[in-house]
DNA sequence: CGAAACTTTGAGTCGGATCAAAGTCTGTGG
DNA sequence: CCACAGACTTTGATCCGACTCAAAGTTTCG
């Protein structure tokens, strides 16, 4: 397994995904370090939970292939999907600064992942630099994620959170180099989709239909085809220019040297 | 003007806020350092932009007295508040990292805060680990409030949304020594919540009217009054019990002692 | 004191939820 | 390899919460 695989050339240069510890470097030092966190992979089956909330145990997971998502639960049995991590991804960085993660990590698909002992990435983070930096950068990253979700949730209406969604999967997997052509494979059933933009299954499956007679959006299985990016752009962005791309290169605009 | 007088004893004993960089010490040099960055004081009207959005020369801004927030515009006017500081708040962390802040920061009412210059707070993060450190928290903090937005603006309808803001609102006013006995000010139009819920004025008005029929919450102006704080807590803890609460909570299970 | 901004109320509409049932896919065991 | 169960998707019918539009009050502030 090759840790560097999940990697291709990005649109911003040779530049490593900002939410992942897995990466390349020149750097020996750095190498053997990475090495050392990334020795533990382990495999798990879909619909696994990969992390308790509030296990003072719990690893960072990086993710080698798979979908995993974070998700917060109310009691009535609602469920928000907080966050989709995909191959390439750290999860679970907050643990580093509280011990335990706030929320459940759970498995959308089989994944494989390094599994590192917080404690020992805690170390790390202590001493070296660059390590620091790399894990701060991801918890920005994973902040901007966070609110541009939040305008999403709270602007949109269910066609512009579903182009825009799909608009942001694609352009995360292109990074990757899991997506081309305006294709991809969508790890998620409807029903994730559902929780994660804040709709019901059933509406849902209706703006997917919709969207597939303009023949903007086909989802067949877990096989997705976007026939007309631009097109599907211009539904998400009537609403706002550029929300899901504009805060991905933003994550990109590092120039400080602190931490 | 008391660089700590906004605090008081907390719920979980004499701990600073985790969301700012304020706060008394008994080290000395920790102290002097503290002074040193908040040094200069300012003061801004209303519905003033204090921080433009990409500015590479933003301050970070440690408010003294009066709300402030941040937020997402969209092309057709629709606007996302993305988050919203209260007195001892320090606003702008990520400009340590990216250089320049993602979103733009407006005063909801007079307010008087420290200006940072955010090359030097970034020197400091480097050389000071205490410093780096309550950065951290406050950036983890800041992550950890915007996810319990998340699933507010995700799973919860109009009246769930009202009630869990107050409450929330009202726990970290209590905190502050700015509010107790179900009643404080709040510096906001009906407008400002409205676009923090992702709902119209107009139906949050409605909320409202309905809220104080019930005796559950009076908004007269800009005084607040809960009269039965139970209650309403039962209005948003029957979908979630202690989403706003149990948020807070966990910030100070801080043990780790990295970065 | 007047203008602008905000709040309140009313009437009507619509997007998305709910409830229900029929299809379809997936995986498992016989 | 087939049959069956369970999970997921699709469709239809209906309902309701929240939005829209509009206008009248009220507060705020110059």
């Amino acid at each position: 397994m090759h840790v560097t695989s999940a990697f291709s050339r990005s649109a911003y240069g040779y530049s490593p995904l900002p939410t992942s510890l897995l990466y390349k470097t020149a750097d020996r030092e750095q190498a053997n370090a990475l090495e050392r966190l990334l020795r533990i992979k382990r495999r798990s089956e879909k619909d696994t939970l990969l992390v308790r909330q509030g296990d003072w145990s719990a690893p960072l997971v990086t993710i080698l292939s798979g979908w995993v998502f974070r998700y917060a639960l109310l009691s009535d049995g609602r469920r928000q999907i907080l966050s989709l991590h995909l191959p390439g991804d750290t999860v679970g960085l907050d643990t580093l600064l509280t011990g335990a993660p706030t929320y459940p990590i759970q498995s959308a698909s089989v994944v494989t992942y390094c599994w590192t002992d917080h404690r020992v990435a805690a170390e790390l983070v202590v001493e070296a630099r660059w390590f620091r930096r790399r894990a701060l950068e991801a918890l920005a990253a994973d902040r901007a994620t966070a609110e541009s979700t939040l305008t999403r949730l709270g602007q949109c209406n269910a066609e512009e959170r579903v182009a825009s969604l799909f608009l942001e999967l694609y352009d995360r997997l292109v990074e990757r180099g899991l997506a081309a052509d305006g294709q991809f494979k969508i790890e998620l059933t409807q029903i994730h989709l559902a929780d994660l933009l804040g709709l019901t299954p059933v509406h849902l499956n209706r703006v997917l239909q919709r969207f597939r007679a303009r023949k903007l959006l086909v989802m067949t299985g877990h096989q997705v085809t976007l026939p007309d990016v631009r097109a599907l752009e211009y539904v998400a962005v009537a609403a706002y220019p550029g929300m899901t791309r504009m805060a991905r290169s933003d994550e990109h605009l590092v120039t400080t040297d602190a931490f």
